[in-house]
RNA sequence: CCGGGUGUAGCCCAGCUGGUAGGGCGCCACAUUUGGGAUGUGGAGGCCGCGCGUUCGAGUCGCGCCACUCGGACCA
């Protein structure tokens, strides 16, 4: 088509180079610009717009689960980051110091947090004393940084912006109840808002948080058949309140070591939002999250009456959706185009014909269909068009993960699946570290996780040693 | 961190064996247009990624560095 064509020389074609149509996509939909620090990129206003749809979906819902946000300091001093031995270890090669304050050298260096359990646990020990101080259920927002060597926009880059959710419980019962709560948040946050399906999990200890005795993971499947962590929910136990010291009395003045949990969501999760709905237009954003819902185009916009016609449909529009008029002396054609490019899941276009007709036209992002609707009944129309746009993302994303997730029972199998059919792999697994040491060797695949709901494939043999196996693992090729 | 590729106007790129910086798109002004990235006329815009070297002279040659990009390793 004579409209597709004019993207290939804008976007690279996702069956051609997904990476490559990954980057163009960022940058011609204006959401990434690269900046001068290695791996940092500015996050434009539409981006950045997106992100504060996240953030205040996803907060009301921290906060209808009894959560407070908190802001700590953004420099952890080097003692103070190496109390835990496990978590020390584990973040320690892509932690960034600042050594010099103004012109003088620091007498103890200070971290630049690359998450902030450390900040948290310092604070706990001094707030908490009796059990009528918990639970404690804190959340921030904040930036954290990482020194990663190898960046790319969303997915991986060296400063990123997330929430970090840090909780003390009496008890390792409440924390694992914590854990579980704050990973069905995220499961549902996506699935609901994003249109995202995810699979639940369990963590392996391989690919566990430095420092937590559980974690657990919503894994979340892009178009090229890679899997991408989307959300962590981490169970402590008193690991953490131990090293730092958090005790508090019991109802039998007893001193107890406190419980705890954390959870993160980044803006990583931009990316499966670009690779899971994107096409070779560019972006394709659900409704519930999108910055502008409803782009109206006018058309032939210097004939009399148009443009007001155009504010009018805005005033109105604007009492129940997102709305933007692009009045802009570019061509309609210019217009469409681009906010295909940016994902605005409906458009509306308004012309001098519509108007003799009282009608107009919406056309949809996700399948371009063209819907001729009565001005009297507008708002229900779009209302319900947006809806179905939001459900039927779900359902198509949904619909690729469990056409690309496939079994193995034989590591013929598996390799083969691995190689020639992208997407989750489902496989038993004995539990021990060097299977999966051996699979990401031969494969380049890794444990995504040991999903919620288990099952038995074979006569429940590992995949790759064939001793008894512990676990059903999704595998697979990872961002 | 290892290997490949690329850095010239906002973007995509040309620039030969060294000799005064080019094109298309975009941008600005005006006019005509407007249902799938319009047309015409005029105009603005360059530390040729940075540094050092060779040379009478470097976008071009040499060395070093930086950034981006693709693949890998790493990233629990």
């Amino acid at each position: 088509m004579a409209e597709d064509k004019r993207f290939v020389e804008e976007i690279t074609p996702m069956d051609e180079d997904f990476t490559r149509w990954y980057t163009d996509i960022v940058t011609k939909a204006e959401l990434i610009e690269y900046s001068s620090v290695r791996g940092c990129c500015v996050i434009r206003p539409y981006a950045y717009a997106i992100w504060e749809n996240i953030q205040k979906n996803l907060d009301a819902m921290f906060k209808a689960t009894g959560h407070q946000n908190v802001y700590m300091p953004m420099f952890i001093p080097e003692s103070l980051l190496q109390r835990e031995k496990d978590h020390v270890e584990g973040f320690a090669p892509e932690v960034a110091w600042v050594t010099m304050g103004g012109n003088e050298k620091l007498a103890e260096r200070l971290c630049v947090r690359p998450t902030s359990e450390t900040l948290f646990c310092e604070h706990y020990k001094n707030i908490i004393h009796s059990h009528r101080d918990l639970p404690k259920l804190y959340n921030q927002w904040c930036s954290v940084v990482r020194w990663e060597k190898t960046t790319r926009p969303f997915l991986r880059t060296m400063e990123f912006l997330w929430q970090e959710g840090h909780t003390a419980h009496a008890t390792a019962e409440e924390a694992q109840a914590e854990t579980e709560r704050m990973l069905n948040v995220y499961a549902d946050f996506c699935e609901q808002y994003l249109a995202i399906p995810v699979v639940k999990g369990r963590k392996t200890d391989k690919e566990k948080f430095a420092g937590a005795e559980a974690t657990y993971t919503i894994e979340s499947l892009m178009h090229d058949g890679k899997a991408l962590q989307s959300g962590t929910s981490h169970n402590f136990g008193d690991g953490f309140a131990r090293a730092f010291g958090i005790q508090y009395t019991d109802k039998n003045n007893q001193l107890q070591y406190v419980h705890q949990t954390s959870w993160g969501l980044s803006t990583r999760i931009m990316g499966a939002i670009i690779m899971v709905h994107g096409d070779d237009s560019g972006l394709v954003l659900p409704p519930r999250i999108a910055p502008v819902q409803i782009m109206i185009i006018p058309i032939a916009m210097h004939k009399e009456g148009v443009l007001d016609k155009a504010e009018e449909l805005k005033a109105r529009l604007g009492a129940s959706f997102r709305v933007e008029l692009d009045s802009s002396d570019k061509n309609p054609g210019w217009k469409f185009s681009e906010y295909e490019m940016k994902g605005v899941p409906l458009r509306l276009e308004i012309g001098p014909k519509d108007i003799e007709k009282n009608s107009c036209v919406l056309v949809r992002r996700d399948t371009r269909e063209k819907i001729f609707v009565s001005l009297d009944e507008l708002e229900a129309k779009a209302a319900e068009i947006l809806d179905d746009i939001q459900a039927s993302l779900y359902q198509k994303a949904l619909k690729h993960r469990e056409e690309t997730t496939s079994s193995a029972v034989t590591y013929e199998e598996f390799k083969d699946a691995i190689e020639n059919r992208p997407g989750f792999v489902k496989a038993m697994w004995c539990g021990d570290e060097e299977c999966e040491n051996k699979i990401k060797e031969d494969t380049g695949a890794t444990s995504r996780c040991m999903p919620f709901e288990q099952e038995v494939l074979g006569d429940n043999k590992c995949v790759c040693c064939g001793r008894e196996a512990k676990a059903l693992v999704y595998w697979g090729r990872a961002y």
